[in-house]
DNA sequence: CAGCCGTGGGC
DNA sequence: TGCCCAAGGCT
């Protein structure tokens, strides 16, 4: 039996039952597959229902403000996936007279949808013939055909996308993709593979060589900068100063509050000797708000740490970028999760 | 094209 | 604790 035929017989049986799965409507299927992108199904699973309950098709989501998106996507990360979606939705919505495009070759040229998910939707929608290569598939082909190519490197991308375009079922594309990221994610996965259940238990190459654990192989990337943030409270009267960020860093776009960047991590005193405290804050005092709080994200530890201000009504919206809002209208921004977890905690109260 | 973009969970 | 990884894409 192929291999093909092999996993879509574990599929039928074995596969999760999923909400996506039930339909072939592609703004639904790419509503889930930009959700999905790095992202767990348990994560991703309330988001879904949120965004597909908010806007039923791709017109009520093109219609939206991206402030409204933002916010609805915040907690979830990688940012910018909600902005490619609106822009995504307003082509189609707009230039495409509302048509969400189901044929690979289009869905390429969308904000957002790169080889994996342009093969995802068309596969899931229509039945095209084109193989989904993501993390799921990289583990499964390069274990039970025993490949250490890094799945990283340029080689190894086209040696993997070659693989997988040769082993898709024709007859059943869509059950076939599907089928293949099922079994990585809950059979063939990265930690405590489960081998001795496994269909392939008789041909896998990397189980017969006892190289499981080591594949696929991954070429390490560099680590982590280190970055020092010292946010300050400003808050007075039920009305709290918040910051908007810039778009070419981190959190793109998504409010704070005023913040300092240090290059290491300073006391208060030194603090507050710097020129910008000095030019935003002038001789205010300022008390600490707990300890050091660290947030890592995929290439940067930040080291917070929250200061209030309690004679705040001095303090100027200095920046164009600064705006008091009141406290109550606060849950509407989009804020990074550094601080909607901090306005949890200290306004909990 | 190597580096960047978030957050959560497992061990 | 620190590291890996998760239905990737953009620049």
């Amino acid at each position: 039996m192929s291999f093909a035929s092999k996993l879509i017989i574990w599929y039928q049986s074995e596969g999760r039952d999923l909400p996506w799965r039930k339909t072939r409507d592609p703004y639904i299927i790419w509503l889930s597959e930009i959700i999905l992108q790095q992202t767990r199904v348990e994560q991703g699973l309330p988001y879904f229902y949120t965004f597909r309950e908010h806007f039923p098709t791709v017109l009520d989501f093109a219609e939206a403000s991206e402030d409204e998106l933002l916010r609805l996507w915040q907690g979830l990360g990688y940012y910018s996936r909600a902005r490619n979606m609106h822009k995504t939705a307003k082509i189609v919505a707009y230039e495409l007279k509302g048509e969400f495009p189901v044929d690979y070759d289009s869905l390429l040229r969308l904000p957002g949808i790169g080889e994996y998910t342009a093969a995802a939707i068309s596969s899931f929608s229509v039945g095209e013939s084109k193989a989904v290569l993501d993390g799921n598939v990289f583990r499964v082909l390069s274990r039970v055909f025993g490949i250490s190519t890094a799945i990283n490197s340029t080689e190894g991308k086209k040696l993997f996308q070659s693989l997988a375009q040769d082993l898709i079922s024709t007859i059943d594309p869509g059950t076939y993709n599907h089928a293949i990221m099922d079994f990585g994610a809950t059979v063939c996965k990265p930690k405590a593979p489960l081998c001795e259940s496994c269909v392939f238990r008789g041909e896998c190459a990397a189980f017969e060589e006892g190289s499981v654990a080591l594949l696929p192989v991954k070429i390490k990337s560099k680590k982590s900068r280190d970055r020092y943030f010292n946010y300050f409270l400003v808050e007075e009267d039920g009305l709290v100063l918040m910051a908007r960020r810039g778009g070419d860093d981190v959190w793109a776009n998504m409010y704070e509050f005023p913040l300092l960047e240090t290059r290491e991590d300073l006391d208060l005193e030194t603090l507050m000797r710097t020129d910008e405290y000095r030019f935003f804050f002038g001789s205010t005092v300022v008390e600490p708000i707990g300890g050091i709080t660290k947030h890592v994200l995929s290439h940067q530890n930040i080291y917070a740490r929250f200061f209030r201000l309690p004679d705040a009504k001095s303090v100027l919206e200095k920046k164009d970028t600064w705006h008091y809002f009141f406290l109550e209208n606060l849950d509407k921004l989009a804020k990074h999760k550094l601080i909607f977890s901090f306005i949890d905690k200290y306004f909990k109260d």
